[in-house]
DNA sequence: CTGATATATAGGTACATGCTTATATCTTTA
DNA sequence: TAAAGATATAAGCATGTACCTATATATCAG
């Protein structure tokens, strides 16, 4: 496979990751601050077990980062590059 | 609704189109150059179905636009913003 | 009109995904 | 250690999606 597929894939996956509305609103909240998980529960209304299975994935592929404090677990963008490829879109689907 | 949940259920739709790797095939295509969909199929072995499939899908969200000539039919990036958005992507996914 | 070329659509299938409810694991405090 | 709080995992369901093969539509040449 040549390179530039490879890249193609590699953003693809990112692209998969961020095409799901829940997992945006989780990582806004993360490109705010610094969040536990019941704090996500509440500021995205989510379910609880939803949010920590976006939060699963969106570890697994290296976008929040999760550190743990008493029985809390605070999630971090592990970069804040992905908030802005997130601007970035939104201004696009505005712009349209 | 509030205005910023708008904006990312728009951003999360435009992800999802650029979240297969064949549409982003296509689009990389078309970043460099216009082209018919016999030259898209060529250029990224994809089937001609598919790759029409994939261009309905894309012209349905503007991200792409469609010319007569003769009987060919030329898609053409609608325009370049959503270029740097994959670019930005790679990037991103190189860097991890 | 007929055949050839270019593109689009339809139908079907296999698999992935987002969500819910129920439950398990881990951590702290009483 | 027992109970409560915080998070993670599991199982199931409903829907969406990428792809294939087959076929339809449209455009041009003879």
């Amino acid at each position: 496979m040549n390179p530039e597929e490879e890249s193609l894939i590699g953003a693809a996956e990112l692209f998969k990751a961020l095409s799901a509305t829940s997992r945006l609103l989780i990582l806004s909240a993360l490109a705010h601050e610094p969040s536990s998980v019941s704090a996500l529960t509440e500021t995205t209304k989510l379910s609880q077990p939803l949010v920590s299975q976006h939060l699963r994935l969106l570890r697994g592929i290296n976008l929040v980062t999760a550190s743990r404090s008493g029985r809390e677990t605070i999630y971090s963008l592990t970069d804040h590059h992905v908030a802005h490829v997130i601007q970035d879109a939104i201004t696009h689907s505005q712009e349209r």
